[in-house]
Formats: C-alpha cells, structure tokens, sequence
DNA sequence: CTGAAAGCGCTTACAG
DNA sequence: CTGAAAGCGCTTACAG
C-alpha cells in the first residue's frame, strides 16, 4: 500500500505539504499542487481513512440506525438519506436492528457509535431519557426520524394529524364502527410511531362517540400477514366493523388479503384504508394517507449535514412534513345497517 | 473522551496489558484481567475502532455494494448479510449506488473501499475484466452476489435454469406466443441478471420453436410501474402474446395492473409468471420462480467470514442455490385460437 | 504474565 | 508557500 510518504519522497516534498495538496488546502503553490495530484495519481495513492480519522477527529461517516432495513418504509429512508450523505462525501455505517432489543442497547447505550462516526441517525426509534443524557453528552449529533426529542434535530410526519385525517375521512361516509391494525405490544424497541397513532384512534372513537370495542384494537405487527391475520380476527368478530384503519399500507394490504379469503367485498361490505402510500397501494387500488418518505430521508440527511456544519442549510431543528389524503377505491359509504325483512 | 492510557494509569499497568486483557487474548492473569475490566467499564471506556485499524491493519469492517438498496431483493440481501456479519463483530458500510454509473465506478475501480475495509460484497453487480484484476491484487476479499466470477466466493442462483422452468411451464401449458418483461438496456451499471435471464429466454423461444417477434421483447426496467407500461406496450400489439414472462416478480405485478387497466382477465386473457416470489406475489395470487433471497446474503456473508479466517465454514466457493416453481393462479392452459365462427 | 518501544498513516499547529 | 515535529490511540513483536 502506498502512503502517503511515498508520495511525499516522490516529490521531493514534506508529507504536510503533500497533505495540503491532496486535500486541496489554500497556501500551496498551483505548481507544487499539480505535481503532487499527479505523482499521488501515479503511484495510485489513495489516502487511509483510519489515519485521518485519528489524526483529525473527523471520520467522514455516519451512522443509520434502522429497525428494519427489509420494510419499504426504512429502505425509501435510508435511500434518501444516504443520498444527501453521500454526495458530501459521507460514508454510511448501517446499523440493522432487524427488531433485535439487544442490537438496539448495543448501539444506543454504548458509545461504540460516538468515536466511530461522526454523526448518528436514528430512525423510527424514541430513545429513553437515559439515552438522549447519554448521548448528548456525547458531542456526536443525533438526528431522529420519526419521533422528536427537544434536544435533537428531527424529521417526522404529525401521526396524531394523519390518524384524525384517516379517521375523519372514515365517520364522514357514515362509519360508526371502526377497528384499528397497529401495533400492540413494543417488544422493547421504543417505536414511537405506532403508539402515536393507536392513541389518536382511541381519542377520536371517544370524541365522535363510535363504538368502543377493545376487540376492535388488533396487532397487524406493521406487516403483511400480521395484517391479514388481524383482517381474519375482525372478520371472526360477532359484530363486524364497517371500516378498517390501518396504521400502515402493509397492513391494510393483509386485511384486504383476509377480505378477499373470506369473500368479503371492499367496500361494499367493508372499507379498508391505510398510511404511507406504499408503492403497492395504488396496485392495490388503496385508499390511504400520503406521507413523503423519501424526503424525510433527506431532510434527516439535511440536518445531519448542518450539525456538521457542512452545509449551511436554513431548516427549522423539527420538521414536520404534511401528509395528504389520497383516496381511491378501499373506501365508501357505510353500508346502512340492514332493515328488517318487512316493513 | 478517556483511551485506553486512561485505564493503564488506573490499574497501574501498561497500556500493551489493558489492551491484552480487553480483548480477551491469553497470557494475561485472570486477576489483572478483571481489573482491566472492571476499571473500564468504571470510566466508560470504549476503544477507538480508527486507532485500533491502524496499529492493526484490520478494520472489522465490511463494504456491501448494492445497486438499489430501495428494491425489495436487494434489501432482503442487505439484511440477510448484515446479520451474519454482525452476529460476529463486524460493522457494514452500506455503498448504494441507487443507479448511479459514476458511484459504480468510484467504489469498483479506486482503491478507496480496499483500505477502509477488510472485505467488500457485491451484490447484482457483474465487475469487468478490469475491475477484477484491479481488486484481486489488493487482497481485500471480494465475494459476489447474483453473478459469477472465477476468482472470487459467490452466490446466486442459476438464471439460465430459471427461465428455463418458468418458459417450460408457460409452454406445458399450451404457449406458443411468450412476450418476455426485463431490462433491455444496462445504462453501465453491468447486471449480470437481467443479461442471462434475456439470454435465456431467447434460447428457449428458439429450441421451441415459439413465435421470434423482436416487439415480444420488453423492457420493465424491473420495477412496479415499468412493468405496467411494458403490460400496455404488449397489450398495444396487433397480435398480443397468450402468457407473458418476467424477470421480476415487481414486473409482473406491473402487467397485472396493466390487464386489469385494459379489461384483459389472467389468466383467462393471458398468462403472467415472475421470478423472485416476492413477499406480495401471493397476495397477488402471482404464479412465479420462488428464489431463496435472505438466504443468499447469509451464504453471502459467510464467504466473507471464510476469507476473513473469522469462521471455518465448510462451503463451496461457487453456491448455486436452488429455485422452485410456485403455481398460483395467474398462469393457465392457453385458450385455443379463435375459431371460425361458423364450423 | 507484563512492559518498553516502535509504528500504523495521517493532520495540525507552529515556525519560518 | 513549505517543513519539522508532535500527536491521534491503539497493537505488536520483542524482551524479560
């Protein structure tokens, strides 16, 4: 491996001027500059990273802390942000939770991230009080999607907002009866998404007076065939529910799978909608909440790069990004309840 | 930031045995072991990664290269991978290229990745001649994923054969007139995978002799709504195909969409099978290739823990990894020709 | 079992 | 504009 002493001596130069040149510092001659890029191109030198980073204190990388790489959600946002990341020159650290508690102390609680990057990204997670002191502490900024913390920057949609939107949506074709899929139970991983929204629905079924059934209150598990068991579950109840809020596309997408098992028409006899605008939704001709995800990958990448003082970015610390109604064909008008037979 | 003199001072040792007795090397006695350990954790020491990649020119770091992290196979991978590699220390830098040729070659043909790194993946990617020669004389690991190359570990599954399977189920079935849904351009990024799928089908419609119409040739871009405007595209033809074929599962979830935009009825109208079983395949009821996806990026990330000596895992360098033909219900007999409508 | 010392490959004030 | 020197925080033979 070629140093950079090796191209220092090359040139008849010190390493620092070498250093300077590469880097493109002020105070170096055009010509010095000039024969350094060329003899370093040469000799095919290429920098070491570690050196730097223990020279300088910068790493030049960030840390993504993800719950799940595999759902579409997470993956839109790594994208998004790994692409503002990048384009500054940033590295990417993944780190993969896959819904592992103790993956997520490791990471969280340690502070194995704050010398290895410069920065740490945190998505979908609410960390602990005991995390933020912990890592504030720390001078490594935190970014956080998806939840919002006084102390750090973050990017997130208003759940509560997109919750009363989807409900509202919902009571104004006439449903009186309406079950939610989401997410019952933490399991540890602090997600503050899913409590945000079950909460919402619980308001909005007490303010509007619907029917308040906790058997309507099913875990989907945010996935595919968590949603469609809790579809079957509904579907299983004496009572049915006329409508289905779903706290995310995945799910709504299970529950119109159990639907079309159990020979249940949408939305004839039921209306189904969800959140996120999945890229199936519109496969599936569903109704759902639009949130822009993508986005919220580059506004966390945004901040990341501001903290950092890489760019100087003029954005509001918490950004809340709108969310839109988008309806299509999962929704209609509650069936009226059935009459007697004669009148 | 306190370092590893900080805890030499505390016990009064030298930092040559703090560092023995952390990471766990023998010939250090259990009782200075315990108080090397018990005084870090009392000054919450964490080891410097940068530090320790430099003294030991290990970096415990592993590069996975990937085209498109927002693709649902490639994400799967990703996760399939990362846990190995972490299951054993090791951290991943994540090198999206989301589509993009200039990152492609940045990451392949400098050295950039070989000395921040200890082993890089490549996922999708077929390296050139160049590319190859290049990295192998940088003795930093390389295994592959989705292609085959002679010098490195890899992991795929055999196109040719899975074309084979699925055109053999389409022509079982009574089709003469098989359109084929890929990727006719590579815009630089050198996937192996849609070249030998195209390949494939080629050969097959010419051993059967089937109808050789250059239009039955698509290009899906493998995504939903490439797919969609490839379904319109055959649908536009003066003498549409009975059964149409796809690279990708997310393809030929396209052309469903397309039929149902038309009115045409699979797999009434035409037939429609895919590759991949994607998670939403059945809930499309989608007739397609199952391909071990998860599993790729484990046997993946166990190549490199063998290179790396970090496991002795007893596994060919070249693991072809078994497909599977799942009927569902969008694939049927061919309807007969029309008939005169007077016998 | 433990320590002194060199070295990994850079960057950064400090001088000039 | 350029250089000498210290230092970043570890690991690794080499001695003992």
């Amino acid at each position: 491996m070629t140093s950079i002493d090796d191209v220092a001596r090359e040139v008849g130069m010190s390493t620092a001027t070498v250093s300077r040149a590469l880097r493109g510092l002020p105070r170096v001659s055009q010509d010095t500059r000039d024969r350094v890029i060329e003899a370093a191109r040469r000799l095919g030198y290429v920098p070491s990273p570690h050196a730097a980073s223990l020279a300088s204190g910068r790493t030049g990388t960030v840390a993504i802390v993800v719950p799940f790489v595999t759902r579409w959600f997470f993956a839109m946002v790594v994208d998004g942000a790994e692409q503002v990341l990048r384009a500054q020159g940033f590295d990417v650290l993944l780190y993969n939770l896959a819904g592992d508690v103790d993956t997520r102390h490791r990471v969280l609680q340690t502070h194995v991230l704050t010398k290895r990057v410069d920065a740490i990204l945190v998505l979908g997670l609410s960390p602990t009080a005991a995390e933020v002191d912990w890592l504030t502490g720390q001078a490594c900024p935190v970014v956080i999607l998806g939840a919002e913390v006084p102390q750090w920057p973050s990017v997130r949609i208003d759940d509560g907002d997109v919750s009363r939107t989807a409900m509202g949506h919902l009571i104004g074709l006439g449903h009186r009866r309406i079950a939610y899929v989401g997410s019952l139970v933490d399991e540890g991983l602090d997600f503050a998404t899913p409590r945000a929204r079950r909460r919402a629905y619980r308001e909005i079924v007490a303010e509007h007076g619907l029917d308040d059934d906790i058997a309507l209150e099913t875990d989907g598990h945010f996935t595919l065939d968590g949603g469609c068991e809790a579809g079957h579950a509904l579907l299983d109840l004496p009572e049915r529910p006329t409508a289905v809020f779903c706290a995310s596309d995945e799910m709504a997408i299970g529950v119109l799978r159990a639907s079309r098992e159990r020979g249940v028409r949408v939305p004839e006899d039921w209306s189904v909608i969800g959140i996120d605008d999945h890229e199936m939704a519109p496969y599936f001709d569903l109704t759902t909440m639009r949130q822009p995800v993508s986005e919220q990958g580059a506004v966390a990448g945004r901040h990341i790069l501001r903290c950092l003082g890489v760019a100087t970015i003029e954005e509001p610390e918490h950004v809340v990004l709108r969310t839109e109604l988008v309806v299509r064909g999962t929704t209609a008008e509650a069936a009226r309840p059935p009459q007697p037979t004669r009148g």
